[in-house]
DNA sequence: GTTATTTGACCTTC
DNA sequence: GAAGGTCAAATAAC
């Protein structure tokens, strides 16, 4: 498993994103506490470049980043059978395969949307998503050392909540569990009110299922969710969104210090589900002081997937990245995580 | 008494 | 028929 290789350019990627909040929060203190930087003593020419420059400072570290995301994009095996991960790819084929004339009733389970997550944890239960699951079942898997649990959202009868889970501790390594999502939760109350934290207000009144992306450009920004997403593909009106989310912490941010070893988190999320070949990379911010890179592909074919013009190696970035300031600015709770 | 978990049976898909 | 996924009755926990 390269779980050390991922994690050298996931704690790249969040090294640069913390930087870049640094940036943010030393451009926010000039802004709003001009008299404790001196500036009484600077003309104005002075702190306008010096506030430029710690602009140009954080465009650049979110570059960095995206850059990273890119290259942990490019990682992804071309095909299951060739992935490194052999734990983030569990999904049958079959359930990719189904052609598209194929009847509405046997493809009631591919329509939902479906994404894995790696976790090392002591216990099965030792995850918090911000959810409330209840366990329906376990079953024996062929090959595995342990069975698979299948839990389903609390809400699902008082509420209708389709999201379901799996959970299947590896055999390598048995601190490590593979969760597997499948469905969206509609309950989005009792998620609601944990994400009231770490959602600015502003993003409240937004709140919407995440858009599907479409082709060629990375962007950064936080989902609805909850999640800060880096996004390969994005319509332009979700793009506008997810960066004015995006200025969701900088000023207080508090980071702990990651541990590699007990609490990182590295995602690899499948979506085999839907008809398009679009791919997003997802930099997951979990509620519950968790983060992990997400990995969210979709597509018919997953080779299609990962070798089509997502493959990415030189798209303008630094021509679509815009940093919205003045929201970064707006923004003032608190949020931590470690890796 | 209510809610959650366990587990064998059944269903779906290949 | 095999394997994975879900149901639902029995059981446990609170």
């Amino acid at each position: 498993m390269e779980e050390v290789m991922g994690f050298d350019r996931s704690a790249h990627l969040i090294n640069e994103l913390l930087q870049g909040m640094e940036f943010a929060k030393e451009l926010r203190n000039r802004i709003m506490n001009p008299e404790n930087k001196g500036c009484l003593s600077d003309d104005n020419d002075d702190q306008v470049a010096l506030n430029n420059s710690l602009l140009e400072k954080m465009l650049s570290s979110f570059d960095k980043t995206i850059t990273i995301a890119k290259l942990l994009h490019i990682q992804l095996p071309l095909h299951p059978s060739e992935s490194p991960h052999s734990l983030t790819i569990s999904s049958p084929i079959s359930e990719n395969s189904h052609p598209d004339d194929s009847p509405p009733s046997k493809r009631r389970r591919v329509m939902m949307r479906k994404w894995t997550k790696i976790v090392k944890m002591s216990s099965e239960r030792g995850v918090e998503d911000g959810f409330s699951w209840r366990k329906y079942g376990q079953k024996d898997i062929l090959g595995a050392k342990f069975p698979r649990g299948y839990y389903r959202c609390t809400h699902r009868h008082t509420k209708g909540c389709a999201a379901t889970k799996q959970v299947q501790r590896s055999d390598g390594d048995e601190s490590i569990y593979q969760i597997m999502y499948r469905g969206e939760h509609t309950c989005f109350q009792g998620a609601q009110a944990q994400f009231d934290d770490i959602i600015p207000a502003q993003m409240k009144s937004e709140q919407q299922p995440p858009p599907s992306p479409k082709e060629q450009e990375v962007y950064v920004g936080l989902s609805p969710e909850g999640e800060l997403k880096v996004e390969s593909e994005q319509e332009p009106e979700n793009r506008a969104q997810y960066f004015r989310s995006l200025s969701f912490t900088p000023a207080n941010l508090q980071v702990v210090q990651p541990d590699p070893i007990e609490s990182y988190l590295m995602s690899y999320c499948s979506d085999f589900d839907s008809p398009t070949t679009s791919v997003s990379n997802y930099l997951q911010v979990l509620p519950y002081n968790h983060i992990g890179l997400t990995v969210e592909t979709s597509g018919t074919e997953f080779t299609e997937a990962v070798s089509g013009p997502n493959s990415v190696t030189n798209s303008p970035m630094m021509d679509d990245f815009e940093f919205p300031i003045e929201e970064l600015l707006d923004f003032g709770g608190n949020f931590s995580f470690e890796l």
